[in-house]
DNA sequence: ATAGACAATATTGTCTACATTTTTGTAGTC
DNA sequence: GACTACAAAAATGTAGACAATATTGTCTAT
């Protein structure tokens, strides 16, 4: 699924990105249900809107749905949890080999403005705004790369690890911390491609490390596997 | 949206599954017009239930949605078409290197009873069951390669791989011949992953080199693009 | 007292009717 | 005769009502 380059406009976006930051900033709790009316009604909008929009966030893997028993935030597991890992650290490296063979001088400044803002949303302490900067910063590599199809899949990724960080990280948050993303925008501004590469990975590495994944079964609706 | 491993059942797949079928066939041929009413009567069934299957299909990136337009088979340009194979590439690759870390003597023979048939499918000359069991082929790869991720991504690549075929294809169909892929299995059983990953990317090559991408601009709907 | 069955409630799934928007056809005017 | 403005028709978007399903609470029989 993946969708084109352009963010989804319209009402039905709106009502994603709201539950999206819910999920993000761990006010909705892994495993939370998610009623329709209930949320048709926080939203002033329709049920039918509510479902489409939960359709749609099931795709982006951030809701279960259950037929005939409702939608539910997304209870990743270790494995999924590791598995997207492994595969953005795939995928960005590809990333930024591409953005390397095509970016232009003229483009490096949008990742300098990009930093910048990142810096601002960090002394503000704007948790909401740094959440969704830190991805924008990885996205804006993946656009500038001219992959439309690698930018999608990457939009995929940042927001399952965006919900894999909330339910995992152990500590205080440090989602992505600006000063990695400054020294890759040096190396891909000497066009220096292993060193960036290598910086992407461990940047990766240090937000995976920075979670609790050893085998902590997390809270389960099925209950059988819980308590047996 | 990626989907689970899981292909979705229920009516609403049918639907896709309907539609899909005759894009791959070319019966219905790239910008042709999906009307929800016709739909509906075509398949017996609810306007509701055909804007479902649209939904998904548009997230497939096998037709386009224009709000308050309307629905239309999906016209891929040259760029998107080289974009899709590039990424195919690279994804596949890392198919096959994760397969060979993982596949087990025992699923060896799962390989052997596809590629099987795919030959009688062949023989048959049953363009319908080529067409699916080919890109199926490569699904069952990332399946047992074991990421959820790199499947969902692959399900995406090839819906749309299939469609830009159907769209650009020259000569024969030849979709996949089934003796790249009798290769493919002879170098993982043997786990040579170089080998493996060469004759995958070989093969990935040739698909496309059967399509006559040299810039001839495709029907468009956006006519002021067209003509002016 | 407990287990099983039955009924009540709540929530999702589906369909049909209405409103909005776009397109097409027509008439009027310059 | 051609262009503009208006009106009618068609298709999509939206909302509300109804049906199906699962869960929860209660009652009865053992």
């Amino acid at each position: 699924m993946y969708h084109s380059k352009e963010t989804v406009t319209g009402p039905t976006a709106e009502i994603c990105e709201r539950i999206w930051l819910s999920i993000a900033e761990k006010r909705l709790r892994p495993g939370a249900r998610l009623k329709e009316e209930q949320l048709a009604e926080i939203f002033e909008v329709s049920r039918a809107r509510v479902r489409q929009a939960l359709s749609v966030l099931e795709s982006d893997g951030l809701v279960t749905i259950v037929p005939n028993r409702g939608a539910f935030v997304a209870e990743p597991g270790v494995d999924e949890a590791r598995d997207v890992f492994h595969v953005r650290k795939q995928i960005e490296a590809r990333v930024v080999e591409r953005l390397i063979d095509r970016i232009t001088d003229a483009q490096i400044p949008l990742l300098q403005a990009h930093l910048s803002k990142e810096r601002q949303a960090d002394q503000r302490g704007d948790t909401s705004a740094i959440i969704r900067l830190s991805g924008g910063f990885h996205l804006l590599l993946a656009e500038l790369a001219g992959s439309d199809f690698l930018f999608g899949i990457l939009r995929d990724l940042i927001s399952r690890s965006s919900l894999i960080t909330a339910m995992y990280r152990s500590r205080h948050l440090h989602n992505c911390g600006p000063d990695e993303h400054a020294a890759l925008i040096e190396h891909i501004s000497a066009r220096d491609k292993p060193g960036a590469t290598q910086i992407m990975l461990n940047h990766l590495q240090h937000v995976e490390d920075e979670l609790d994944l050893t085998a902590e079964a997390p809270t389960t609706r099925d209950l059988r596997q819980a308590l047996v």
